[in-house]
This record gives structure tokens, sequence and C-alpha cells, in this order.
DNA sequence: CAGAAAATGTAGTAAATCCTTCATTTTGAT
DNA sequence: ATCAAAATGAAGGATTTACTACATTTTCTG
């Protein structure tokens, strides 16, 4: 890419007028030379196909594909490097005594970042609607998943109610599912190794005509393909240990949303807890405005 | 590229083994299908070129062209989005319905900032060891603390082993600690509004001997009094609902601690875990290195 | 303004790529 | 273990794309 360029600046004095209008686009925006033909970057410059080729032969190059293979190199490097994990590997080799603390949190902010670089509104929006929108919410999360299942649980409870944890077999889903007439909506927690017994129900659950959220590594996780509505998410490995931050702070943004699309009462109501938690710094009570345990 | 992504999710039970790997590419690196032909895509997956236009069949598409076209169109629209970038920094005026999500992930990233600024090496190393050190450890935490105590108390047993995990009353204090010659270790979480029982059980505890290690909100908590080690947490408000990345951000530096100081071949397991996550990458098993349940 | 030289566009050819057909291998069920 | 069905790979035809030769337009100079 920076081969290109420099070729570019080396000889822009010596191209033709059409030529150097190539040249704009070939600088500033080079996927477009990587994707299109010669011919489309003709019509798109105003010039033509032949030209197009003139200009890369002017840089040295035996054709329109040579620059574009060049271009096509370059933009392959940078795309390897998304994703938050490049950035931190380099010091991974050695977890010393004094390091590991910041990569840690290091390694949690930059997911997050990444996350929010990542992040689509219109499917997280579709998500909390149909939260919003269900009469009776299951949550489903087995093995370690139970862990943030559960807490997504607790949470829908208190801010919304009517909603239901599945811990195992023994509650299948006929027991959730009976009122057919009902709205309901399964939320399912999965990550590699996918339990069978998740898969099962989240299957069973859409064959009686619920709807499913789907909160996975990804579209190719055995579950998103049942699902209504997929949220991706990507965490540090094994999820089961260091994914904890970045999947909390994903479904806090799902409950934020219900929160706000929702009764303004249980706003008020958090807003007062809040109050309640700063104020009285080290309060000792055993009420609770969340009924967890 | 949503388009594909999604088609992809829907159609991904019906696609054959070799499909699926492509489905990865496409998932994962779609510019590498937006730059090369379809006969390289057959290589880079060992497939073949023809399997490769069977996948777009498989997807409803007329060809690799058409499924092609359309990830270089989506890639383009992101690439267009580049250069000024147009971040919603923190305007804290309004929750509103576009700008809640980005308030909310860059609110997790700013504490987790802010902890590793305040970050006390010395305190963390001191912890880590007392656990490390400890024979047999309890871990406490009532009410919404359940969840990340439950956590704790899984990955503990599940790397160190011999950890407990004090569920209420009826488990008392006695019961865990009746064996006086050995190391005990109560690690307590505990946030306002505290939970009697909690403090009861630190206090205890402390009078049987046992070493205490705090998880809480500062000095002036109420089991900051009686603990021997305490880690200080500030979360975003309130920390039931958007503590907890920070909360467990912090959780997992004291586990990666546990686990440098600890025998290698947890690590060794660990690695072996992530190997197989990503690997295979949409396995499903029953069997799990983190016992959790 | 005229003529020449450079630049540009058009059209045709060669090459690469896509896509279909058929033979072979693999998978799955009885 | 055997057969049928499905999946895969190899090869040839069809289509698209890159490149080149020639015709036309534009630009420059005296």
């Amino acid at each position: 890419m920076e081969q290109v360029k420099e070729r570019i600046r080396k000889q822009f004095g010596n191209l033709t007028a059409s030529q150097k209008i190539i040249s704009k686009v070939a600088v500033d925006k080079p996927s477009l030379i990587a994707i299109h033909t010669a011919k489309k970057i003709g019509e798109l410059t105003n010039t033509s196909e032949a030209t197009v080729i003139r200009f890369c032969h002017s840089l040295g190059y035996s054709g329109y594909s040579e620059l574009q293979d060049e271009i096509k190199k370059a933009l392959l490097m940078v795309d390897q490097r998304k994703g938050p994990i490049q950035k931190y590997r380099a010091t991974e080799d050695a977890v010393t005594r004094d390091n590991y603390a910041h990569q840690v949190i290091e390694t949690d902010i930059a997911f997050l970042q990444h996350g929010l670089e990542q992040f689509d509104y219109e499917l997280y929006q579709q998500a909390i609607d149909s939260i919003i929108r269900a009469n009776r919410i299951v949550v489903v999360g087995l093995r370690w998943c139970h862990i943030p299942a559960k807490w997504l649980f607790s949470t829908l409870n208190a801010i919304k109610g009517n909603t239901h944890l599945y811990t195992g077999a023994v509650d299948n889903a006929d027991y959730f599912l009976t009122e057919r007439d009902q709205e309901w909506l399964v939320i399912a927690i999965s990550f590699p190794r996918h339990p069978a017994e998740t898969i099962g129900l989240v299957q069973s659950a859409k064959s009686l005509g619920a709807k499913v959220l789907a909160i996975t590594e990804g579209e190719l996780s055995p579950i998103s393909q049942a699902a209504d509505y997929l949220l991706k998410v990507t965490t540090p490995q094994p999820v089961a240990t260091s994914g904890m931050p970045t999947l909390f702070s994903l479904l806090n943004v799902l409950i934020k949303g219900v929160m706000v699309h929702d009764a303004a009462n249980v706003q008020k109501r958090l807003q007062h807890y809040d109050e309640i938690s700063s104020k009285l710094y080290s309060f000792v009570g055993e009420e609770d405005d969340f009924p967890f345990y």
C-alpha cells in the first residue's frame, strides 16, 4: 500500500490530467480499486478502462492486475489486525508477577472498546424491543453460563417481572411454554462448548412458537440457527473466566435499554436506590430493591 | 453484509461439513471473499472451487459473483464511515435511545481505567498470596453478591480445589470452621446494603482465627473492620447491575494471579481449553474443564 | 490558425474466472 | 457389511475481465 502511494508521489508530475484524477482515488479510497474492475474505476473517474491501465503502466506496474494485487495484499494486512487481541499479544509471552494485572484489565478494556466499535444499534434495539414486548420470559444458561443467566433472570425479574430461569431438565420446556397464547421469549446464553441441553431447549421452544434471543459467540453457534435475534459477543478466552466483564457489560446494555423504554417508575425506583446507596454509604440492611438470592 | 451473515445463520444447519468451514471464513474474514477468487477460497479452506460455489447456491445466491458483490458493497459501506470518527463522546446530558448503549460501555471502560490507575500491586499480591497459602477457602456473598461469589467459588474450586460456598444460615460458620488447625481463608464479597448475615459470618470467622479477605466498596464498609486484606472496588452505580463488569474484571485479576503462581499444569490445561474452543468453533459437548453447574 | 504530438476512447483479442456436468469418494441407513 | 444417497473434486464450456492496437479527440507550439 505504502509502496503504491510512494510510486504515485514520485511519478505524479509525469502523469496526465486523467491519471491524476485516478491517483486521487487510489490514494483516498484504495479499497475501491481493490474491489472494482478497471472498467468501473474508469467510469467512476469519468475516464476509460484503457486510461486506468495506462495509469498503472505509468507507475511502473505491468498492468491493472499487478497494482490491484498489491493494494489487495495491503488491505488484507490491516484487516488482519481487526479484533482487539493483537494489541496485547506481544507481551503475552511472559505473564510476570508485575504485569499480569495490567494485562487482565487492559484486555477487558480492549474488548469493550472493540465491542463499542462493532456495536449495532439496530440489532440491540430489536432485542430490547422483543424483551419489552414479551409477556413471559425464560432465561436459559447452563454450566458456567448459569452465572450470567441467573443475573439476567434476577435483574429482568426485578425491573419487569414474569421472568423464569431454566435450571435443568427437571423443569422441561413444556412446563414453561404451556400457555401458548402468550408471547413467550426465550433468552439463551451459550458459548463453546455448547451444552446439548441448551440447544435442545432452544429448538423445542422455537418449535412451540416462542421467540428466541440468542446471546452467543457468533452466527455459527448452534443456537444461532433457531434464533430470531442474535447478539454476538466477542470476549477474551476462555469465556468462562476472562469473558465475564465483557459479557456483563453487554447484558447491562440490554437491561439499560429495557429500563429506558420501560415504565418510568422503574427508573425512578432505581434513582431512589442510587440515592440511598450513596447517602447511606455503609448502610446495613436486609431488604433490597433487587430481590437477588 | 448483515444480509449475508443472516443467510448463513438461517441456513447453517442445512449446510454440509465443507460448507460450514467456508461459512467460518465468510463470517470471520469477509474481506477475503471480497478480494479473492472462488478458486482461492477453495484452496484456503481445503475444499474446491465447486464447493465454494455450491455454498453460495445453498445460501440462495445465483453464484459466487452475487455473494461476492454483496460482500463488496457492504465492505465499501463501512469503509465509507471511516475518516472523521463520529464517536459518541460522553455527552451525558440525556440518556436517549441512540446513545445509552455507548454510555453504558464507555462507563465500564472509564471505571476499568480508573481501577487501573489506582491499582495497588502490593495489596493484590498479598491477597493472592493469602489465597495460595490457604488450605481451605470459604467464599461468601449474599443477596446479589451471590452471583460473583458463586463464580469465584467455582473458579477457585476448578484451579485450586478445597473451596466452599457459604449460601445461607443453614450452613453456619461453625460447620465450615471446625478444623481449627487448618489455615482457613474467608473471602467475603459485600456491597451496600450489606446483609447482616455476611457481616456476622465474617466476624465469627475472624474470632475463630480465620483470615478474612474483603472485597467491598471501601474502608468504611462494615466488613472492612474485621478484614485482614481489603480489596477496594469502585464501580458504576448501582453495583448490583452496572457494577458487574468492573467487579468481575478485578476478580479475574485475582484468579489470574493465583494461576500464575500456582501449578503450571493448570495454565496448560487452560491453554488446551483455549485451543479446543477456537478450533472446534461450534463444537457441542457435555464435558467441561470447568465443572460449573 | 495549422500541424504535430500527446492523450483518450473504442473495439477486438487473450486470459482469467465463473459455473455446470459427470465421475469418484464419502457418508448414512438397513 | 452393503447399498443408496449425498457430497466432493476434476474437467470443459460460457462469461467476464484485462490488455492491446487502432481511430479519434484534445492539447500544444510556432
